[in-house]
Parts: C-alpha cells; structure tokens; sequence
RNA sequence: GGCCCCUUCGUCUAGCGGUCAGGACGUCGCCCUCUCACGGCGAAAACACGGGUUCGAUUCCCGUAGGGGUCACCA
C-alpha cells in the first residue's frame, strides 16, 4: 500500500447515461474510476451511453463534460458515444443466436405484460418464463418481429469475487432469458455495456452498486462469447440526509448546482466525494496526489452513506483558505456584481484580491465570500442593516468625529497607525476598544460584523474611509 | 413479494480476536478577541438485537429486526 503500482494493463471507465447534469453519485464513481487508473498507470475511459436517443441531448452530454472538467477529471483519448456502435451490438447477438446461446423470442410486449400480471397475481417472481427457449418458429411466425434472447443456464449459479462486496452468489435459476436485441434490431443496455466494455478493453469495471445484480447477466453474455471476465467493483449508493437514494427532492443532485448555486470549490468536492465511502486511516485532507497515491479498492466500504451538506462545506472552507488569492477574486467577481448590480472594473478585482487575506477565512463558500465583500464596492452613503444601524445610537456619532479627527492626524495610513489612534480615542472617552469598533465598522461596512476594522480602514483607503466616517458623525 | 447488499457516536469513518473503541464534521463549553470567522483547549456522543464459536468478541458464524438496491423490448 502506498506507492503507486505501475499496470499499465489496467483500463477502467465511467459510463454515464446524458439524462441532464452529472450526478453527485456519477461524480463519484467517476472519481473512483480515474483514481483507480491513476494509481495504476493505466487507462481511464469515458462513455456516453446515449443509447436512449428520446433523453439524451447535447446539451445533457456537454453538461456532463462540462462537469468532469470542473473536477479535474481528465479522461484518455477521445469520449466513446454508444449509439455509434449499435451495429456491432447486433452483431454480437447474431453471433451468440448462430453459436446456440440466443434464441429468437416472439412473444410480444403485451403477451409479456399478461405473463407478468399473471405472475404477480401468483406472487411467483416477475421474470420471463422462457416460451421460446426450445421453441421453434413455426410458420405463423413468419415474417412476424422477434427479439434476440439469451439462453442464460439454467442450473447452478454464478459466483462473482466484487473488489467491494467481496464474494457474491446468485442462483442461475434466479437469472432469466433477457432480451439482447429488441424487435426493431437496436440493443439493449445489456448487451451494448457488456459488448463496449470488451471492445475497449475495460479491466476494471467499478459503478454503483446498482448495478449488482446487473453483473450476474452481463457475465452471461460475457461467459457465451468466451470473453475475459472483467474484475468487479460495486460501489454502495450515496443516500440523500433521510437515508433514500439521492434524487431530485434531496435539492442538489447534480455537480453544476454545488459549484454555481452552493459556491463549492472543485477540490473540496473530491475531496469530499473521496471520503465518502472511503478511507485512509484517520487523513481527512487528502491532496489530489495523495489521493492517487492511496487509493485502493481495498479500503472502499461495502455499507451506503449519507451526505452531509455540513462536512463539505467545513471542506469547502479550509480549501477555500489554501486557495490562491487571484483565483478565489476571479470566482467572486461575478458574484459579487449580481449582488451589487453592475460588473467590477479591473482595479476593483484587484482591491478584491488585496482583501482576500482578511476575507477568505470568513467563508465556508462562495456565496458568503462575496456576500462578505461587497462593502468594498458599495457606494456612500452606504446603507446599514439593522444590527449596523443599531450600533449608531447613542454616543455612536460623537465618537465617530473624534475617531474621524484622530484618523486624519495619521501621517501615514496603515493598520498600525490606525490601532494606535482609535485605541487612543477609546481610551480618552474612558470606554472599551469595542465601543468605538463597532460603530466604526457599522460606518465602514454598513454591517455589524466584518474584518477586522484597521484592515478595513487600510483596504478602503484614507479617502473613501474617512468620508464613510463623517456621513455618520451625526444623525 | 423474489433475489442481492448493508448495519461502530446525529453524520463520514478507523478498527481487521485482547484498544480507556481512535479521528473528522456537527453540537456544547472555555481561550484568543474590535465584530464575525480562523485558530487553540476541552466535553457529551457509537459497536442494532439474540444466539453461537472462543479463555476472550466491535471483530468469525447463524438468526431477528431495520435500511438500501434490483426485478422492462430504460439506462
């Protein structure tokens, strides 16, 4: 454990069906897939399986790119569309119906809703009854369509060793005759996961564990074409607070909405999504480059697991503290000119960027690291919120014009001089440096909590702050 | 319902027969302090239950309960 094992041999791949956004679960798995080839020098694919032409769209497909990107999820050579190989899913199963292991089926789509209706009824397991295993079409068949099953065996079972799951044992009685190729000649996933993973040379195949009891049919395809088994990986679902399976109602599902509306940096969701259902000891900071360093099947738990909205965003804030000034200003920049309403000229991104120091510790997000900034950009007479403005009475102002008289007797304008001063003038009024703070930052910052006040004064400069100070000096 | 999987603090997890059951988030105190954060210190908080196996089970086995997944000519 620990260093990484150069095997090249190793091919793994993420497969995600272009229904809308990237999934939090797909980024996952993602992660986990290109981690995994990582570590072993090998190779991390991407396929799109847009089999289903009626849901997927570009727009979804781009999404879905656009998402891997943001997380740094970089993948080799080009992106595999599955629809562009349908062909050679039919092939396939004309092949396996020539060898004896399919078999045409014609019953029809109504005839199999009857036969499942019956067996609900009987509460008998829902599963095709083979009809056609040992039949032969006879001439009413002519000319009539057919699907392309698979004669799965009927007898013993099928044993699958999962990296994650460990040993899994399924009854081949349990298995029915699926559907390889439908009647209209297209494939089903089935068929196109199993015959595109052989193709593109897929070792490894880790995903959800969803897909479980999947494995037990595709092995029957892949046993049929006497292709080598790839080794197996299940991964427990992520589950919503409430211990469901995340979905729409869990609000954000999809990795866009975590960066655009939850203002969370890529390297906190990988980190994040790496711990979840993954551990090394007691390291809960995981570097990109430890992370390839560590990462293992091994280590991957076998129990689902909940997100936890508070964890990712404590994450989110010490990355955001490790963060490089200039970026985290090119981030907040937007958004800070949604909330202030007009865009942010080149020396304003810089002044941003001067406060970042004094602003990133106070932001467990984006959206608060902006929400915090925006007193930088407001114009006077800026406007209070009620604690601020609460903050102004009493000996608020007559303490402001000998804060404002102290301030502009300073030579020079930095952080220390400013102390010294406004420390003097609460010393002088015989009250608490917070007496005179915090009505100096509620004239400053239209707020009543803020950096700290000498850095604001040094950021705002001697002009801007002063006059900021003497619009409140009376009331 | 059939089949499959899972079960350590509220949450994510460490543990791989003998530990005061460790860490992190969150929570609650205290400290720092011009506010809010950051940071520091500390506290409360878990082995689902019942049987075995064993000198000894959180750890191995079997049940029970609970949770999850899956059963399409969707992917």
């Amino acid at each position: 454990m620990g260093a990484t094992v150069q095997n090249p041999q190793v091919v793994t791949r993420f497969a995600p069906s272009p229904t809308g956004f990237l999934h939090i679960g797909g980024a996952r798995t993602a992660l986990f897939n290109w981690l995994f080839a990582r570590h072993h020098g090998g190779k991390f694919l991407l396929r799109i399986e847009d089999t289903d032409q009626v849901r997927s769209t570009d727009a979804a497909i781009e999404a879905i790119l656009d998402g891997m990107k943001w997380l740094g999820l970089d993948w080799d050579g080009h992106e595999y569309y599955q629809s562009q190989f349908a062909a050679r899913h039919a092939e396939i199963a004309h092949e396996l119906l020539a060898k004896g292991h399919a078999y045409r089926c014609y019953a029809t789509p109504q005839e199999l809703d009857a036969m499942r209706a019956e067996q609900r009824e009987k509460k008998l397991p829902l599963r095709y009854d083979g009809r056609w295993r040992d039949r032969e079409a006879g001439p009413e068949q002519d000319g009539m369509p057919f699907s392309i099953r698979l004669k799965a065996p009927k007898d013993g079972e099928t044993v699958i060793e999962d990296k994650v799951q460990g040993r899994v044992v399924v009854q081949n009685s349990e298995i029915d005759d699926f559907i390889l190729l439908r009647s209209d000649g297209t494939p089903t996933y089935m068929l196109a996961v199993v015959v595109d993973d052989h193709d593109m040379g897929v070792t490894h195949v880790i995903r959800g564990d969803d897909h479980l009891n999947n494995a037990f049919r595709q092995l029957g395809i892949i046993r049929a074409m006497g292709w080598p088994e790839p080794t197996y990986a299940h991964v427990p679902l992520i589950h919503g607070q409430d211990g469901a399976k995340m979905s729409k109602r869990h609000g954000a599902t999809g990795v866009d909405s975590y960066r655009d509306e939850l203002g969370v940096l890529p390297e906190a969701l990988n980190n994040y999504l790496l711990r979840l259902g993954w551990g090394h000891g007691d390291d809960e900071i995981i570097s990109r480059e430890d992370a390839v360093r560590w990462f293992d099947l091994d280590h991957v738990g076998r129990s689902p697991s909940r997100f936890d909205l508070k964890k990712l965003e404590n994450l989110n804030g010490h990355y955001i503290r490790e963060a490089d000034d200039g970026r985290l200003a090119g981030i907040a920049a937007p958004r800070i000119g949604a909330l202030i309403g007009r865009n942010l000229s080149i020396d304003e991104i810089a002044l941003l960027t001067r406060a970042m120091p004094e602003l990133k510790p106070r932001a467990k997000n984006m959206n608060e690291l902006s929400e915090g900034s925006t007193f930088l950009f407001k114009s006077r007479p800026l406007d209070m919120d009620e604690k601020a403005a609460s903050l102004l009475d009493g000996e608020a102002s007559s303490l402001l014009a000998r804060v404002h008289a102290a301030l502009s007797a300073l030579p020079i304008w930095n952080a220390e001089g400013a102390e010294g001063a406004v420390r003097q003038v609460s010393e002088d009024a015989g009250v608490k440096l917070g007496q005179v703070a915090q009505p100096l930052r509620a004239a400053l910052t239209g707020r009543a909590t803020s950096p700290g006040i000498f850095d604001v004064l040094v950021l705002l400069g001697r002009d801007e702050s002063l006059a900021r100070i003497a619009d409140r000096m009376t009331r």
